[in-house]
RNA sequence: GGGGUGGUGGCGCAGUUGGCUAGCGCGUAGGUCUCAUAAUCCUGAGGUCGAGAGUUCGAGCCUCUCUCACCCCA
């Protein structure tokens, strides 16, 4: 194992030179799925292929580790950023191995050569004339002596009706308006709790707009010579057509790459910037002529892999970096997008812990070369794709398994049984195997494959090469169905022989052509084949490799002894499948709410049986329905009966998990699931107030995210003028849970769910307070329950929202 | 509120200089072989390509309107 490493790689003149790199995914955590089959799995399959075929390639990726977020996760941690970055680079480099990424360098950018690269590259900015400066206003604290990055600061929302007291810098997390951290009224700073002063601070600027016809060339030569995908197009057009501003390259921060200018030594390059000069630096730290790839546009093929957030970086601000040194930089020339992965339901998320992570994979016991599999056949190639463990299911027992395992396994099984059943290990001599038709059409089939598959991935279209690979084991299987070469062993034996001679030779071709996607499989084949990976693996065409293809038979030589079948792939069961689900299911509110919607979409689903019912019924009723619509129309004016209020029993109130103001409720509204609620209340009402209380509950709503967790209603409570004070509108002890809240003169039916546009809620919700008996009103008229008014407990006269 | 992207058989996805009968995998129905991890193979059913209008000899693809979903920005 502990082979010396190999040299450097350097690029060759007259062969093919390719770049290859991944997005850096950034330090602070773990990855999940969507991010690996994003940018480093995607990667790692073209730079094996590459390899595969006997290009010269290096494929560099790594940890980029400077920024804010570093920063502040290492304050919270109580360490140094630097201790925060080991860490997790460890656990990076632990996840990709375990998914036999295999990079020439996982390097990571908080090194030296980054500061070197960076700063030269700014310096060439510097002379051309390419940076400007200008005066921003930033908060500062004194007390800790730097500036506030804006999620650090705290005050109250200056936003009218909300004024929420721990709002911050970036955004009020009560009314969930963004903000600027000037804006906030009596701000202080998240460390030391002391008020920081507005101090003017200087940064530096690229300019794009003097960039940007050097650009636009760049973009529009590059993105046809380099295929680049659809989305990337648009993505970057939408960009540009945005307008070019000029983008800020400095920030006052510690952790980052020092600014080498006697003005800003305190300051440090965005991330932004410094982040794909990553590529450059960890390609220096792999070898110190690293300009030899980076400096030779002529003879390098750059090919960069990312996710859809991350293109106008590579696209724009990149290249604009990049073209402003006026040195002659190798230039990306394809890009290749992924779109997202989402999760069952719902979507991949790092801050809410939802989905399967890169160190949860390993723990499932399905092997890596499964998980490659599902992934790249799912790759979001043009837009979002599903993951669900219902299809990797599907995927592993009928294609891996049904197919390409079992197409393997019944040829190498039966080449191995003694003589008299089959051939004792030996693969047999097949002269004239192309007089053999079955045969013939076979080799012109898999030709085909074949050429599908290198078209395929020289366009980086990884998900048909995969499909091409895959369709040669389809035909594999068909051939031996009609072949029926268990019949020919003792009616014709030469054909047989041709048979399984031809068979194995697919074999070969198989893990050849499947290493990139699955190379612990490859492995593993070529040993069942008694071949050593390092000497077999090639595809090349200066061997003749390609040419093979149409003569599947001359792959494996007649006399050659196979090693020791067995089967390759497990089959994944149902209660393995449903384990898992539970296993990685999200937070208890997740599956609360998910209970909800499939409880919501039952319902729908009664409806719409329902109606259809009905419609199979006479025409009078329908006359009688369009008759009764009149009250309908009365309807369409914006009155307080489309609203569904009804009485709701909170049977379980906790504190939202991510945030300090919200609490996560679950509230029986009378319908088969309670439904989950969140509510800012957390600064008003005690929790244990909320525990097994009767309130009024507003439940058609459109269902909203707050802080990740779906809100299905809301809580109404009335507030007083400076809104210090809110208490919860209570029906009466004995009113029914599930009841609606009605109002006298004011009848119909709800809307199913308020649009939105309309703004209904917000029109209504004016004329909604308690008067000075303390019932709660719509206008003059009560919240009427079958037990009574609703009541509120001290505010008289307060708004009710 | 502004902008972006998308809506294709039960499910998951392909489908660009607009063109032959809209594909693929899974699932499903019927049949088939037995070398193989009850695996294979063949045949079939299933879609007015979100709705509506327009351009065109011809539209899944181009234009407009509407609607729904997601994302970004204010």
């Amino acid at each position: 194992m502990a082979s010396p490493p190999p040299p450097p790689k350097l690029p060759v003149p007259g062969r093919r030179n390719i770049l290859v790199t991944s997005a850096l995914p950034y330090v602070n955590n773990v990855p999940h799925l969507g991010n690996i089959i994003g940018c480093v799995l995607s990667a790692d399959v073209f730079a094996r292929y590459c390899r595969l075929r006997g290009y010269n390639v290096i494929y560099i990726c790594g940890t980029d580790e400077y920024g804010t977020a570093t920063e502040t996760k290492a304050m919270e941690e109580k360490c140094s950023p630097k201790e925060i970055c080991d860490k997790y680079h460890a656990v990076h480099s632990e996840v990709y191995k375990w998914f036999d990424i295999k990079f020439d360098k996982f390097g990571r950018t908080s090194s030296p050569q980054q500061t070197e690269v960076c700063q030269a590259i700014f310096q060439k900015l510097m002379e051309n004339n390419w940076l400007t400066e200008n005066t921003m206003q930033q908060l500062y604290c004194d007390t800790c002596q730097r500036f506030l990055a804006d999620r650090l600061v705290e005050g109250k929302c200056p936003t009218e009706g909300c004024n929420y007291e721990a709002a911050r810098g970036d955004q009020c997390e009560n009314c969930s308006k963004l903000l600027n951290p000037t804006e906030l009224i009596d701000p202080k700073c998240k460390v030391c709790k002391n008020t920081p002063r507005v101090r003017d601070t200087d940064h530096l600027f690229l300019e794009l707009p003097l960039l940007s016809d050097k650009l636009v060339n760049y973009i529009n030569e590059t993105s046809v010579a380099g295929m680049w995908s659809q989305n990337a197009i648009q993505a970057t057009n939408a960009w540009l057509k945005e307008g070019l501003k000029p983008r800020c390259i400095t920030r006052d921060l510690k952790w980052g790459v020092p600014v080498p200018h006697e003005k800003y030594k305190d300051k440090v390059f965005y991330v932004w910037f410094d982040a794909p000069i990553g590529y450059v630096s960890i390609t220096a730290s792999y070898t110190p002529d690293w300009d030899k790839w980076w400096k030779d546009p002529d003879n390098v093929e750059l090919f960069q892999f990312m996710g859809k957030d991350n293109v106008p970086f590579h696209t724009v601000m990149f290249p604009s970096t990049l073209l402003g040194t006026g040195e002659k930089w190798t230039m990306m020339k394809t890009i290749s997008v992924t779109e997202y992965l989402n999760y069952e339901a719902g979507k991949f998320s790092k801050s809410h812990g939802i989905g399967v992570f890169g160190n949860d994979a390993k723990d499932t016991n399905i092997p890596p070369e499964v998980w490659r599999y599902y992934l790249l056949t799912n790759r979001p190639e043009v837009s979002d794709t599903l993951f669900t463990w219902a299809d990797l299911q599907a995927k592993l027992n009928s294609e891996l398994l049904n197919n390409l395992g079992n197409f393997i396994n019944r040829v190498l099984s039966f080449v191995a049984k003694p003589a008299g059943a089959g051939y004792d290990s030996i693969v047999p001599d097949a002269p004239n195997a192309e007089s053999h038709p079955l045969t013939k059409a076979l080799a012109e089939k898999t030709n085909k494959w074949v050429e599908q598959y290198l078209e395929a991935m020289e366009k980086v279209k990884l998900k048909q090469g995969l499909k091409s690979a895959m369709g040669i084991s389809s035909d594999g299987n068909a051939y031996l169905q009609e072949s029926q070469f268990w019949k020919l062993y003792k009616e014709d034996p030469a054909a047989c022989a041709v048979v399984m001679k031809t068979s194995v030779g697919v074999v070969y071709l198989l893990a050849c052509l499947l290493e990139p996607f699955m190379p612990s499989f490859s492995n593993e084949v070529l040993l069942q084949l008694n071949m050593t990976p390092e000497e077999s693996l090639s595809f090349c065409d200066d061997k003749g490799e390609i040419a093979k293809a149409k003569r599947p038979w001359d792959f494996v030589s007649a006399g050659h002894k196979i090693g020791k079948p067995s089967p390759l792939f497990k089959e994944l069961k149902d209660e393995e499948v449903e384990s898992f689900r539970n296993k990685f299911a999200g937070s208890q509110a997740e599956r609360s709410s998910k209970a909800q919607a499939d409880a919501e979409a039952k319902k729908v689903a009664d409806k719409l049986k329902g109606t259809k019912l009905s419609d199979g019924g006479q025409k009078k009723e329908q006359k009688k329905q369009s008759g009764g619509s009149k009250s309908k129309n009365a309807e369409v004016d914006v009155t307080v009966a489309k609203l569904d209020i009804r009485v709701g029993l909170i049977r379980k109130a906790q504190k939202h998990p991510d945030a300090d103001s919200l609490y996560v409720e679950e509230i029986d509204v009378g319908e088969e699931a309670p439904r989950t609620v969140v509510s800012g209340l957390v600064k008003f009402i005690p929790l244990e107030e909320m525990q097994n209380r009767k309130v009024c509950v507003l439940c058609n709503l459109k269902p909203v995210a707050m802080r990740g967790i779906k809100s299905h209603a809301m809580v109404l409570a009335a507030s007083n003028e400076d809104h210090t004070k809110v208490e919860l509108v209570e029906p009466p002890e004995s009113a029914a849970v599930g009841e609606r809240v009605t109002f006298a003169g004011y009848s119909g039916e709800p809307e199913a769910s308020l649009n939105a546009k309309s703004k209904t809620w917000e029109k209504l919700s004016a004329d909604l307070h308690s008067n000075g008996e303390l019932v709660a009103c719509y206008k003059d008229v009560p919240f009427t329950t079958s037990a009574g008014v609703c009541k509120v407990k001290s505010i008289a006269s307060g708004e009710i929202r």
